[in-house]
Parts: structure tokens; sequence; C-alpha cells
DNA sequence: CCTGCGCTGTGTCGTTTGACATAGCCAAGA
DNA sequence: TCTTGGCTATGTCAAACGACACAGCGCAGG
């Protein structure tokens, strides 16, 4: 356990609400462990229980395999989401969970989740509105996946992602460390690897943004969220658990 | 309110754990209305704050629409389900919700959320529960529209929602009351509606299953399911709030 | 210095899916 | 009886996307 629950700074964040000082100390009585694991580690499988786990820092993403091998991308996991939430809930997951990047995570064993519907309403509640975030995530995915073209799709995760990840503090002006590679994003979108390569060298010849080295810039902001038709992203201080 | 909710019919069936009369009373004391809504009435609007309720009768669908009217369906809700949950959660909600069938609701004020979480942390946990239950529904969804052919996608809707209502005893043998048209089933699958009516033709000619005038027939399930790659479906008694 | 491997890039071609047009069926209502 | 409108059906053609093949590039490891 490298830093107290007091002294987190993913909770020093703006993006993340204060708490009073007996949640955070309900919340650190909570965690049993901090966990380091290397990029491409799996940190749920499907088929087996899972523990819930908060992402201190890196990213990873969700996903499901077809019985053929297929592989859909859910959604993907940044600093101070929850990892694994319905996968505790359930007696064995329905996803797996990988690492994209070496990750830390803070543990909170099953057997102490109900301790925290018992005795901690108000993180009870907290915890059923990042599930509820979340699922809303999945929600633009899928609506992305059903409704926008391929150029709308790659458009409209580009500009979430990169949402998301400038709300955490980890984008420097208009780039940002990318550590998707053109499978991931293929298989978030539902498009062939090869499509994928050519929808995004088509959006870099028009000059809305590069990607290459792992290294994403966005050089046309207003012209991505065009193409996108992207929604708003909530902006509000979320609940850090 | 035309029941209580000590008798209610939902509730008797084996699809759903039984619970305590304590537990019954208290949401028999949140539960503000017992509502009554024709087919086609929005039950949630997307941008306005929204009640919880629980689906009582009939069936409803969740979507979301792009700013250029396409229109994508999140999933269907059957009798048991919760109805807004992120939405009540949120300031306001994300997406609409609209009555498929002539469709009855519990009503839950949004007021007393809190007070179900303060007051009966088991019935938090279950609506956690119920919220992480639709999100898994969901990822279902994007996996189709996402990893799956066309046929594969009606294929995995079909058997899906057969199973969901077949557990509320709403089959009869092997027909359905099914009552979402082709349109619905084109915008839940990122299909257009000329062919998702030749998908189900082709399905038809199979002798897999029969569409028509409302009615689901179920010919071949075995097939259906290998088709559809389907996943398993979660089969134990589960909450209802 | 090679070698192999993971990832990206690009061309050709085939398949799936979408767009548009048109028709039929059936129920509701004048 | 005749409309009208919603839904389903089907044909033709076009566009989007996928499959396959192959090339290049950077990097880790002997």
């Amino acid at each position: 356990m490298r830093t107290t629950c007091h002294a987190c700074p993913v909770r020093a964040l703006s993006a993340f609400k204060k708490l009073p000082d007996d949640k955070i100390d309900f919340i650190q009585s909570m965690k049993s462990n901090h966990l380091h694991q290397d990029a491409g580690s799996w940190l749920i499988h499907a088929g087996q229980a899972a523990e819930l786990y908060t992402l201190f820092s890196g990213w990873a993403f969700r996903f499901k395999i077809l019985p053929d091998g297929r592989r859909q991308i859910l959604n993907f996991l940044l600093p101070g989401d929850l990892v694994g939430l319905q996968a505790s809930l359930f007696s064995d997951s329905l996803y797996d969970v990988v690492a994209l990047t070496a990750v830390e995570l803070c543990v909170f064993p099953r057997a102490k989740i109900w301790a925290l519907f018992e005795r901690m309403p108000e993180l009870a509640f907290d915890t059923t509105w990042l599930g509820a975030r979340e699922e809303s995530q999945v929600d633009d995915n899928l609506t992305s996946v059903g409704a926008r073209s391929a150029t709308e799709r790659v458009a409209a995760l580009i500009i979430g992602l990169y949402r998301r990840a400038a709300l955490l503090g980890m984008a420097s002006g208009k780039t940002l460390l990318f550590p998707l590679n053109q499978q991931h994003i293929a298989d978030a979108l539902g498009l062939s690897l090869v499509h994928t390569n050519k929808t995004i060298a088509k959006l870099r010849r028009l000059g809305v943004f590069d990607l290459s080295h792992g290294l994403l810039t966005l050089q046309n902001l207003s012209a991505l969220a065009r193409i996108a038709q992207a929604f708003e992203i909530e902006v509000a201080p979320r609940p850090l658990i």
C-alpha cells in the first residue's frame, strides 16, 4: 500500500468529489492491497469470481469473446474508474478485463462490499452511481457501433477518450499518450483492422487528428466533434471509491 | 395502486427472489403510484429529470437519438425490470424510454431513493445488482452489433428476448406475443429496415423461426442458439424492487 | 549484424449491407 | 365502399466494409 487514501493523488484531482474523512477512512479500511500489473495482464477473467478494484493508474479495457473467438471491446477504463463492479456482484464475471498499460489497482475484496452497503450508504450510493455511469458509456459505444459510420465511430471514440483523459490531467495541450493500437480500436468499434487503418488515414489526411507512435494529437477538435456528432460529456465532479 | 406489493403477481413468479415482509413493506411505502400508459407513450425523456419505475406489465424500450435523428435502441424492458435507474441517479436522463405495448408502472419518486440506501441496505444492494444486470444486457447487445453478422444478430436478439419472456411465463410453448416491429429490430441491431426484413425472411426460409402478425414462433431453438452463438442466460432468481 | 515479431500502411477484389423504388396487406375510419 | 397509413415484402443498384496479400518499419534478442 503505497499511499494512504487520504493522500491519494487521484482523489486530489478536480474531476472527483471531495469526501469527508470518515468516508475516506472507511475506503482505506476496505482496501486490502495495492497491486501493480504489467501491460497485457488479465485483471478479470470471464467465468471466474472477481474482486472489485479501483484503477489507480494506467489504462485497461473490458471485453467479451464470442465462442468463435471474435472479440468485442465494451469500454476503456481510466484512473478513478471502478473495475469489475458487475463481476463482483455476480457469482462470476461475464467479461474479461485486461491492462492496456502497466496499471496500479486498489483492491476491495468481494467480502467487504456488503459492509459498504450496510455501514456507508453514501458510498453505496456512489458505487451505484459509478455503475450507472459505466452503463452510460456502454450505451454511447453501442450507439456508435450501431448508428454511426466508420469515420464517425473513430471520431467519436477518439474525442470521447481524449475528453476523459483531459479531465484527469493526462493530456498536455492537444496531445495525449494513447496506448490503444489499431486492433483495439477496430475491436471496440466493430470494424476490421484494415478498414480501421484506412479510416484513421482518412481522418489524418483531413487534418483532424494524428495518431502515431502511441501519441494522439488533436489538430481540429471542433471538426472532430462535428464529425462524431458527439454527445456532451458529464463534467461535474464524480465519486471516487 | 391496484394491488399491494405483498400480493404482487410479478413477485409471485419463480423468476424473482422471495423477500421478507419488512422489505416488501418498505417497497410499498416507497411506491407513490401505479401508472397505466398506452403503447407508444414516452416514459422517460432524454434531457429531463426522471422518476424510477418498475415495469409491472408490458414491454418498453430504451434508446438514444443522434443529433441527425438516427435512433439506437439500447435494450428492451420486460416486467420486473427497473426503468430509469441511470436516469434517476443523474440530474437528467441521457436516453429516452418508450412503451412498446400498453404498460403498467410502479412509481418510486427520486426523492425516496436515498431513503432506500439509508434504511434498507439489502434493497440498495439489489438495486445496484439490477443496474449491473441491465449493463450486462447492453454489453450483450453491443457484442451483437459489433461482432455478429446480420443473421447472427437477429438470431441473438430473438433468442434473448424469448428466453427472458419465457422466464416470466409470457411464452406459451414455442410461441410468444412479440410486440417489436421490424423497425425496432433494425434500430436495436444497427441494420437498415430493408436488410432486417430480408434477414428475417432468410431465417424464416431456414425454418428457424416465424414472426408475423405480432406472434413469434420458435421452430428450431437449438439451430437458433447455434446461429446466434448465444451466451448462457442467468436463471437464478433475481431481485424485484 | 541478423532475425523474427508486432504493428502499421496500401492495393485489389469480393461480400455484405444500405438506398431507393415499388407493391401488397390489413386495419381503422369516413 | 373507398381512403389512408403503418407495416411488410422484394427487386435493382450502389456504397461501405471486409478478406487477403504483401510491404515497410522499428525494436528486442541472440
